[in-house]
Formats: C-alpha cells, sequence, structure tokens
DNA sequence: GGATCGATGTATCGGCACGATACATCTGGG
DNA sequence: CCCAGATGTATCGTGCCGATACATCGATCC
C-alpha cells in the first residue's frame, strides 16, 4: 500500500523521504500521517526492485569500518521513479479487483490517484468499494439484530455508531458513483454529437 | 489492546480460543474481527505473564520425536483469568490517561467494558477522547482549507467524507458525555434524598 | 453407509506498519 | 552566540494481519 502510495508521488517529480511522508499525510486525508518506521523501508524495497533510483550524495561505504564517530555526515537523498517503477504503477492502477477496495487503505490510495485512473476502472472501483462496505453493513446490522438484547448500552452505542458510519459511507460512494456515471453520460453524449463515433459499448 | 479485551472477556468465564475471537468480534463492532495471528501469541504472552491459565487436556510434549504423524490430536485448550490478571484489569479499566482513548482500538475496548469501569473514569476518558477527536478534525480542517485548490476532485471527496466522519463522532461522544453527566445528576439527586448515605462511588 | 462439506478448533509464518528513539543539519530569533 | 524547532535519515522492538496447515465433528447428500 505504502509502496503504490509512493510510486504515485513520484510520479509528479522525484522527492526525498522527508517530503515523501508530508505529501503522503496531505493527500491520504490529514489523520493517518505514514511513519518513518513504514517510509524508509518501504523506500528500500522499492530501491531493491528496481522501481525507484536513489540519487545518494554520500556513498560513504567506501571508508573502512574504523570511523564510528563519523556515521553522520548524511546528505538528503532524492529518490525518483524508473521506467519499472512506472509500469509498476500503471498495473496497480488499473486493477479492478478485490485487492483495489477490500482494504481502506488501499482504496484510498486508488482513490487519491484518480486522476491517472481510466473512468471504467474507476468506476468498477467505487462499485467493488461500495460492495464490500455494504456487506460489512450488512454483517453488522445482523449481529446487531440477533445480539441486541445481551449487549450493554455502552458496547451497543458502540455499535449503532458504527453501523452509522458504514452507512454513510455506502451513502458517499454512491453519490461519487452517480458522479462518474453522470460524466460518462455526458462524455457518450458529446462524442455523439461528434462526427467521430470511438464508442464501443463501454456505456 | 488485545490482551485487555482477552482479559475482559476471561473475567465473565473461562474460554477457548475459537469463543474468544467470535465474542471479540461480537463486542468490537462487528467489522474488525481478531485474526488468530494476533490471538495465539497473544494468549501465550498472558499466560506466559502469568495473567491466564490453560487447562491443557493433552500435555503431548511427553512423546519420543518418532511419532511425526501423530501430531494433531489436539484437545480445545480452555483459558482462565488468574487472581493477577484481575488485578492487572483492574488497573487497565481504572487508567484514565492519553493511552486510554487515543488509540481508536483501545478506547473501543475500554468503552466495550465500561460497565467495570467508575462513573468518573468513563467520563474523564469520552471526554479524552472527544479531545483527541477534535483535534485531528481541526488538523483536517486546516489542511483542507489550506490546501483545497491544489487537490482535485477525488481527494478532496476523500477529505471531506473523512471530516464528516470525524465530526460525526465527536458529535456521538458529545451525546455519550451528556447522558453521563445526566446520570450522574440524577445519582447525585438520589444521594440527597435518601437519608442513608452508603454511597462510596460502587453504585 | 460412506463421502463430503462446513463449523469448530489450534497453531505458525512472513510481512508490514507502528511508535520510540537516535542522530545530524540548517535556520532564525532571543 | 546559542539554542529551539524545522528538516532530514535511519533502526529497533512490538503487535497485528492474512495465508496457510492441520485436525475434529456433525449434518447433509447420494
Amino acid at each position: 500500500m505504502l509502496e503504490f502510495a509512493i510510486l504515485g508521488l513520484l510520479q509528479q517529480s522525484p522527492m526525498h523521504g522527508y517530503e515523501l511522508r508530508k505529501e503522503l499525510a496531505a493527500v491520504l486525508g490529514g489523520l493517518r500521517s505514514i511513519s518513518y518506521g513504514s517510509l524508509y523501508p518501504a523506500l528500500k524495497r522499492l530501491q531493491a526492485a528496481g522501481l525507484i533510483a536513489s540519487d545518494d550524495p554520500t556513498p560513504r561505504s567506501l571508508l573502512p569500518a574504523d570511523a564510528p564517530a563519523l556515521t553522520g555526515r548524511r546528505g538528503k537523498v532524492v529518490y525518483a521513479i524508473t521506467a519499472e517503477g512506472k509500469e509498476r504503477f500503471a498495473d496497480l492502477v488499473s486493477q479492478t479487483g478485490p485487492e483495489a477496495y477490500d482494504d481502506e487503505g488501499r482504496f484510498g490510495v486508488h482513490l487519491a490517484f484518480f486522476r491517472h485512473t481510466a473512468a471504467d476502472v474507476r468506476l468498477r472501483i467505487l462499485e467493488g468499494r461500495r460492495r464490500t462496505v455494504e456487506r460489512q453493513r450488512d454483517r453488522l446490522m445482523d449481529s446487531l439484530r440477533r445480539t441486541q438484547e445481551k449487549l450493554d448500552r455502552y458496547t451497543l452505542e458502540l455499535q449503532r455508531h458504527g453501523l452509522d458510519s458504514v452507512d454513510r459511507e455506502v451513502r458517499w460512494l454512491t453519490e461519487l458513483i452517480d458522479s462518474e456515471r453522470d460524466d460518462a453520460r455526458a462524455e457518450a453524449a458529446r462524442a455523439e454529437q461528434s462526427p467521430t463515433p470511438p464508442d464501443d459499448g463501454t456505456t
């Protein structure tokens, strides 16, 4: 998930870790900011996989091991996406399966990069997410109906609030989906009026 | 967090892992169910710490190593809380600091066991949680106001939705707090009217 | 009557994210 | 001049997760 997000951000321009973290926090919704304990290992993984490349000003691995006090003298390490990285990002951005929407964080990243995503893929991800959340809602409603009497007031409140949240998320997703469909219809109409008909049935 | 929840559940009656998992899922809100990859290690930690004790019907560690096909034949392992475990739970249930409400999961567990929590502690936890969530909301509003123009429609929607959720949570907490205060007032009035004041807090 | 399927049940593994922490650099205000 | 706070890189231990393996038991199906 983090790796996906990093690739997406580096799509725009090279960055170093600190910037990446701030951008990530901004994009991912202000709350859930990312910790360095996740970020740097992720950067290492991506670099090992050849998806990003670092411009490290001070290699520092040539010195003998007898300079422990010299461990400092770090320079900024700027990361840039590679050709393979762009390929990988294109793959990730176009996936429409459960891996795109089952996990909340995953889905958030997909949504954050929707401007790089084709319209039909966008729609399928939103619908998939809605189905997932609807299932959660139904399970929660069921569980609530069945165990209602055995729960104390606080547990009940907790579940009521959870149910309300999930319900709101479904409605939110429905708005997004409707809006996507409107856009698609408008686009189709525009294409119709124009003499060139590139529409092959994907309404 | 898990350990807290387990101690709370075992407060009622001994259970084995499978039951624990289901109860946990029921109490924690139906969605976030707990995985075995967390549960069994947690049980081990608790047992190592002497907070729970297991009734293992088949020790099975006496056999020589020449019975590899016999690895099965597992019995149910029933866990019960110990005296130290009850002590620890009492400590956990009465903590009012940030560790009780900063983390969402932590707070959920505290709320789930509010029936074991003193009224004044309940109130302090709810208020602490509200402050935490209010801070999140304010940070999010700020970030949204500042970066509004630079974000595309989808990122904006994501943040709007997140803000709405946080806002709803604040209102929900406020309802709970008001209700707690009403209860406290009613209780105080009741004590006033009654001539005998044996009430030392354990309502 | 036997096969098979789903619920019950215990357990481990690798992976990933987290919070805490350490340490270094630069900038600006007291 | 110094020191506080932003910038910046990095590691460590911990906790939780999904996937997986394996075993038992009852019910239903053929």
